[in-house]
Parts: structure tokens; sequence; C-alpha cells
DNA sequence: CCTATTGATAGGTCATGGCTTATGATAAGT
DNA sequence: ACTTATCATAAGCCATGACCTATCAATAGG
């Protein structure tokens, strides 16, 4: 599993708001879809994307799907980030002390 | 500022490599090019949007202009990242309390 | 100065992706 | 069984964005 995947997820600011919603609570396709100005296939097609990227999963309830967030992508996402956020760091102070040697 | 900028910037593959480059290595545009296969305005639009996001910066220096790894943008980014990881843990574990209530 | 190097910008092309409507599949209720 | 509700998939449309070539501004060096 890829980073990018978690990122171009994550990247286009309608799929954030419905991760968002999701995020707060569990709901059905139909909630989300309620919640937004966007069609049910536009949520349905939001929600493969984010479920590729291990960021939500769904659960059969009936004749509804239960989409939920999964920790898994995200989990994935904040190790890279962490690792970026390390190396950065360490950049800007080899950088900073070479830029001042005195 | 917004998070939305800093996950498209990243969103783009091409982008990340040339972001993994700076974050080794701080180098001009012409060293940057060289080590892809792109041309050298692709380059320069990449490091647009990588600026625009505050993921990188950029120094003068004679002709060149030297870009820099600028750890705003990740700090900013690795802030949501870190809220968002919370809440799903939080989230997951009231979920998983609620199935099994016994 | 004149030339060469570096890098940003403009304009144009093409693929990708986000949205729509239409349709099909499945499960629940009467 | 028939209808209704929910959701996914298919096909098509259109804007966005990633790339190209061409060009210009600015600095350095002969």
């Amino acid at each position: 599993m890829d980073v990018g995947l978690q990122l171009t997820a994550l990247a286009d600011p309608t799929r954030r708001t419905i991760y968002e919603l999701i995020r707060h609570s569990s709901s059905s396709v139909r909630e989300l879809t309620d919640q937004m100005p966007i069609s049910q296939p536009a949520v349905s097609q939001h929600l493969q994307v984010l479920s590729s990227a291990g960021l939500v999963t769904a659960t059969p309830m009936g004749t509804r799907r239960i989409y939920s967030a999964d920790p898994e992508g995200v989990a994935l996402l904040r190790a890279w980030v962490d690792t970026l956020w390390d190396d950065v760091l360490d950049s800007f102070a080899r950088r900073a002390s070479k830029e001042q040697p005195q």
C-alpha cells in the first residue's frame, strides 16, 4: 500500500469533507449523500477511492452499507509524514549550522 | 494556509520525487531538472506548487535559485494528520466498545 | 559589452478525474 | 411475488492540471 493513495484521496476537498463526516460518525451512503451537494454515485465513487486508500471500510447492514473510518490508512500517512518531519528538521538544522559556522 | 495545499502538492508522484530530492539536499532548478525525466519549465511549475504550499523556499544565489525544504508546510500537515489520527483512534475505540458491550 | 547560463512565464496540447444521468443488483417490507 | 430503498457500475461530459516548446529577464564571465 502506497502513501500516494492516501495523499491523492485526501487531496480532493469533497473527499475530505466526506471523510470528515465519516470520521465524525459512521454513516450509510444515503446519509452522506443527504449532507452533500452532489449525487449519490459521486459519493460512492469518492468512497471507493477512500476505501482503496485504506481510510474507510464498509460493513453491509441489510440493504445499506455503513462506512467507518479505518485507522490503517491514517497510520501509514502519519508514519510517512513523521519521517518527513524528522528529515526536514534535521536538514534544516544542518543547513543553519553551515550558514552560521561561527 | 490550508492543509489542502500540502496535500495536493504531495499527491502528485513527480512532485513527491522532486520534494524528496530537495529534502535530501538543497538544489538549484538545473540540478533538479538533470535528475528528472521532464523539462525545466515543468520542474519550475512543480516548485511553484511546492512553494505556495510552504514545503520549499527559494534563495537566489547569483543566477541560480537554491530550493530548500521548509519545515513550515510539513508542520501544518503533521498537525492535521495528528488530529486525524487521534480522532480516528477515538472513534474506533468507541465503535469497538459499542459492538461488544459485553 | 556581448555572450552564455539560469530560471520563470506564456501559450497550447492531451490525459486524468470529478461530475452527471441511466441502469442493474440486492435486500427489506407489504 | 411486487414494490421500494439502497448502492454500485457504466458511459459520457467537461474542467483541471501536467507536460511540452518558445520566449524573455537577469546575472555572471569573457
